[in-house]
RNA sequence: GCGCCUCUAGCUCAAUGGCAGAGCAACGGACUCUUAAUCCGCAGGUUCUGGGUUCGAAUCCCAGGGGGCGCACCA
C-alpha cells in the first residue's frame, strides 16, 4: 500500500563498479533495479505482502477449458503467477502467466485498462510475479484468456530468465541454480512432481496396511545397518564424535522389539562414497519392518508399492528400461544368487565349497579375490561382476550367503544362505530385504565377525552394537524388513538417466562467488 | 583418485591459427486477436583463470578451476 514506509534506496548501493557497468547482465540488473527505485519513489511497494486469488490457473482451465472461441464471460477472477512471455501488439498485449500447476494467457487492452496501467504492464519484465483481476474469455483463435482489469506487481525479477525456448541446458547451471531450471524447464518440474507422487503413494499404501511412520535419529554413535563409509561429525557440548546414519535399520527394529509391529521411515541417509549418475552422498531410503512376517511378505509388499507408485505418479505400470517397455505389474522374477553365478560360470557354486575352488573359478572370470574374503563374499563378487548388470527386468535375487548378510536370518533350508533378497531393475539395485535375524546370541556372533573384519582394515564393516543386542534380548518377533532406494525408484518411474535429475539440490563442489 | 570430453554475450549456440558472430532476452520504434508473435533499428564480450608457442590464439601446448561421461569406490 502507498502508506507503507519505503526504505531509502540509492542506485549507488549496488555493488557494480563503473568499469562493469556497461556489461550485459549488470546493465540489465541496473535497469530493473532502477524500476524498483522508480516504483518506490512513486509510493508503490514493488514487493507487496500478499495477494488473494480466487482461482489457480488449473482451476480456470478445468472450469472454462471448453469455452468456444470468441466468448466473453462475466466471470471475474483473481489469479497470480509469473509472467513468462509477452506479445506486444501496440494497443493490445498478450502475456503468458504461469502458476504452480497451470498457465493462462492475459489479454490486456489499452481501451480497458487505460494508458497509465497499460504502460506499466508494458514495462513489466519477463519473470516478474503479478497478481491479476479480470474476466474469463477466449480469443478469436480460441485461446483461454483473462481480460485484465487490474494488475499489480507481486515481486520484481531483477535478473533475466533463461532462454524462453531452449530453457537451461548447461548441467552445472541447472543443478546450481535449480530455481532457474524449474522456472524454465518443464521436464525438471515433471520429474519432481513424480518424485512427490511416489512418496505420497508409499505413505498411502503403507497407511492402508496399518504401518506407522516414525522418525529415528540421523546422528548415530555407531554407523550401523549397512556396509558403507560414514560421514563423521562432532557434538560440541557432549564433546563426542558422531556419524551421520548410513541406514535406518537398527533403530526401526528396536521399535519392533517395542511392540509397534509395523513401522516405516522415509529418510535421508548419508554415505561417504563416490558420486555418479546413480549415487549421491545423501539419498532417500524407505525402510519398513513388519512383525510376524518374513522375506516373502516384504517381497510381496515391494511389488505392491512399485505398482501403486507407478500408477499414482504416471498413470501406468509400464516403464521404459533401457529402451524396453516393462510392466511393473507382472510378478518380478525370483532367482537365487548362486544359481545366477552357476548360470554365468557353468559351475554350480555354494558357500559350503572349498574356498580355493571358488577362488580359482573367480580368477578364471577375472574377478580378483582379496585374501580376507570368504566363500560367500567371493560368490557375491562373481554375481556383481558377471550377472548384476544384465538384470534388466525387475528381478529378486535371493539367498545371499550368510557372510555378507550380518543382519539377515539363515535360510530355513540351507545354513549357508540367508532369507534375503535384493531387487535389481535396469542393472541397478533398488531394494533389499530379509527375514530379520532376531536371535540375540547369533546376532552377537555375526557382529563379532564384523568387528574382526573392521579391525582387519575393512572400513565399511560394522561393529558390535551392544544396545541393539540388548533390545534383541527383550525379544523381537519374527519380522520381515525391506529397504527401497527412493531416488532410484523415482529415476525408474520418471524415466531419467541420472540421479541428479530427481534430487533437487545434488551435491556439488561449492561455487566461488567473486 | 584415474581417463576422455567440455567451458564463447543474461540464456541457447556459431566461429579450428587470420577483423569474436547469430537467435532469444534487453533497449528505441511500428502494430487492437497474438501465442517461440512479426517487422525496422540499436546495444551487449576478462572467449573459465594463469602461463607458453606464434607475426597473429576462442582455436595449439602446459598448469589450475568448474562441469559431464566412464572407470575405481559403493558388501
Amino acid at each position: 500500500m502507498s502508506s507503507e514506509p519505503t526504505p531509502p534506496q540509492d542506485a549507488a548501493d549496488e555493488p557494480i563498479d563503473a568499469a562493469e557497468h556497461a556489461r550485459g547482465l549488470s546493465l540489465e540488473r541496473s535497469r530493473r533495479l532502477g524500476q524498483l527505485d522508480a516504483m518506490r519513489s512513486a509510493g508503490t511497494n514493488p514487493y507487496p505482502y500478499r495477494f488473494d486469488r480466487t482461482h489457480t490457473l488449473a482451476d480456470i482451465r478445468k472450469e472454462f477449458g471448453a469455452l468456444e472461441a470468441a466468448t466473453e464471460t462475466e466471470v471475474h477472477v483473481e489469479v497470480a503467477g509469473r509472467m513468462l512471455l509477452k506479445r506486444d501488439q501496440g494497443k493490445l498485449i498478450f502475456a503468458s502467466l504461469r502458476d504452480r500447476d497451470g498457465d493462462i494467457q492475459l489479454f490486456v487492452s489499452k481501451a480497458i485498462v487505460g494508458d497509465e496501467l497499460f504502460d506499466a504492464i508494458n514495462a513489466l519484465d519477463l519473470g516478474d510475479w503479478v497478481g491479476v483481476s479480470g474476466l474469463v474469455m477466449t480469443t478469436r483463435k480460441g485461446e483461454l484468456s483473462i481480460k485484465v482489469n487490474k494488475l499489480v506487481l507481486l515481486a520484481k525479477a531483477v535478473r533475466p530468465l533463461p532462454d524462453k525456448w531452449h530453457g537451461l541446458t548447461d548441467p552445472d547451471t541447472r543443478y546450481r541454480q535449480r530455481y532457474a531450471d524449474l522456472i524454465s524447464n518443464d521436464e525438471a518440474r515433471r520429474a519432481f512432481a513424480i518424485r512427490h507422487a511416489i512418496i505420497a503413494s508409499f505413505r498411502k499404501t503403507l497407511s492402508a496396511k496399518s504401518f506407522i511412520e516414525v522418525e529415528t535419529p540421523v546422528l548415530h554413535a555407531e554407523a550401523g545397518g549397512a556396509h558403507a563409509r560414514p560421514f563423521n561429525t562432532h557434538h560440541n557440548a557432549l564433546d563426542m564424535p558422531l556419524f551421520l546414519r548410513i541406514a535406518l535399520e537398527l533403530h526401526l527394529k528396536r521399535l519392533i522389539v517395542g511392540g509397534m509391529e509395523r513401522v516405516y521411515e522415509i529418510g535421508r541417509v548419508f554415505r561417504n562414497e563416490g558420486i555418479s549418475t546413480r549415487h549421491n552422498p545423501e539419498f532417500t531410503m524407505m525402510e519398513l519392518y513388519q512383525a510376524f512376517g518374513d522375506y516373502s511378505d516384504v517381497m510381496a509388499i515391494t511389488e505392491e508399492l512399485f505398482v501403486a507408485a507407478a500408477l499414482d505418479a504416471i498413470g501406468t505400470t509400464i516403464v521404459d528400461i533401457n529402451g524396453t517397455a516393462t510392466d511393473l505389474a507382472e510378478p518380478f522374477r525370483r532367482v537365487r544368487m548362486i544359481d545366477l553365478v552357476a548360470e554365468k560360470t557353468g559351475v554350480a557354486v555354494h558357500p559350503s565349497m572349498e574356498r580355493e575352488e571358488l577362488r580359482a573359478l573367480a580368477d578364471k572370470h577375472n574377478v580378483h579375490v582379496q585374501p580376507q574374503w570368504g566363500t560367500g563374499k567371493i560368490i557375491e563378487e562373481m554375481f556383481e561382476a558377471l550377472a548384476e548388470h544384465e538384470l534388466m527386468a525387475p528381478t529378486f535375487v535371493t539367498g545371499h550367503p550368510v557372510e555378507i548378510s550380518p543382519l539377515a536370518r539363515v535360510d530355513r533350508n540351507d545354513p549357508f544362505l540367508t532369507e534375503r533378497f535384493e531387487l535389481f531393475v535396469g542393472g541397478r539395485e533398488l531394494a533389499n530385504g530379509y527375514s530379520e535375524l532376531n536371535d540375540p546370541i547369533e546376532q552377537r556372533l555375526r557382529f563379532e565377525d564384523e568387528q574382526k573384519a573392521k579391525e582387519a582394515g575393512n572400513a565399511e564393516a560394522g561393529t558390535v552394537d551392544e544396545d541393539y543386542l540388548r533390545a534383541l534380548e527383550f525379544g523381537m518377533p519374527p519380522t520381515g524388513g525391506l529397504g527401497i532406494g527412493m531416488d532410484r525408484l523415482t529415476m525408474l518411474i520418471a524415466g531419467v538417466p541420472t540421479i541428479r535429475d530427481i534430487i533437487l539440490f545434488p551435491t556439488l563442489r561449492p561455487e566461488v562467488f567473486e
